[in-house]
DNA sequence: CATGAAATTGGGTAAAT
DNA sequence: ATTTACCCAATTTCATG
């Protein structure tokens, strides 16, 4: 299967879409990424170099994003996860604010609909270091309120599932 | 291999805490897990072994919780992301509420301090589906009403950071 | 299924405790 | 003197044509 000229990866990629099989080798590699081919493929019905194969045609296409160590917050030091929801005055997302995805606490920034215009998810050491991120967004223009919720206890949490 | 006194620190389980070389092997790794373990040691200033054995060290220990594919939501058809804030009647966290983690468009549950007591995230095909898993929601004893977020767009979103 | 690359194991050494 | 972490070399396992 060779497929020379083709990088660009538009809304509609240029291969084609997903069957059970595909989707069975997610649920492996979305649980699991270490396993080896061969047991991969066994656990999908299929030998190893089919197996290989498939994958490397998903993580080529876009479908597998990237293979990624998920780290246990606490043993790098940030317990305490937040939800900001922010108020602005006008559009949201402005140059300034992406600006603090430079902030290694700040892992999730999106524009909603509602009754507030972006949602970010954080996660700090304390609340101290929480504070100085919220005074940060205060700083930039067009902010004019924030609401956050604190989280307690997380009772799920897990990738985007292929079923 | 002996044990003769406990050693044990309270919240973290059995070994000790993460020096520099770990957090360099970790940001490595948080951002592509397929790098092999030579080049892995010879982004982090050391030997193939040496890096291997304290990666297998951070996996025991679990400082690295898994090594996972993460999937192109769009490409399982799944475009859709949405932040549902549920109140609730008395405490929040049910068997009956737990019992929504069976369905695979749930990311994650919460509970939170604010005025909602439960923070879902969760991705669907569209609004329709969306709409069968809240009315599922309110079949639950004790939930009282929603809040939901449409996400419009999202502007970052990545795991846990090391630094 | 063969070949080359990579993961893994063991031995020996230096620094730290 | 014991532990800990490292590198080098050898072996096994795996990826891949």
């Amino acid at each position: 299967m060779k497929r020379k000229t083709d990088e660009v990866k538009q809304s509609t990629p240029t291969e084609r879409a997903l069957d059970a099989t595909d989707r069975r080798l997610l649920g492996v590699l979305v649980d699991d990424a270490t396993v080896s081919y061969a047991e991969l493929g066994e656990r999908a019905a299929l030998s190893a170099p089919a197996a290989h194969e498939r994958v490397k045609r998903m993580r080529r296409s876009g479908v597998i994003r990237k293979t990624a160590a998920l780290i246990d917050p606490d043993s790098v030091k940030k317990p305490l996860l937040s939800f900001v929801h922010i108020d602005t005055k006008g559009w949201g997302m402005t140059p300034d604010l992406m600006a603090i995805s430079s902030h290694h606490e700040v892992e999730e920034i999106h524009s909603v609909a509602g009754d507030t215009s972006m949602l970010l998810k954080i996660r700090t050491e304390n609340t101290r270091t929480l504070e100085t991120l919220l005074s940060d967004l205060f700083k930039i223009s067009g902010v004019e309120a924030t609401r956050t919720y604190i989280v307690l206890s997380t009772y799920l949490e897990r990738p985007v599932q292929p079923g």
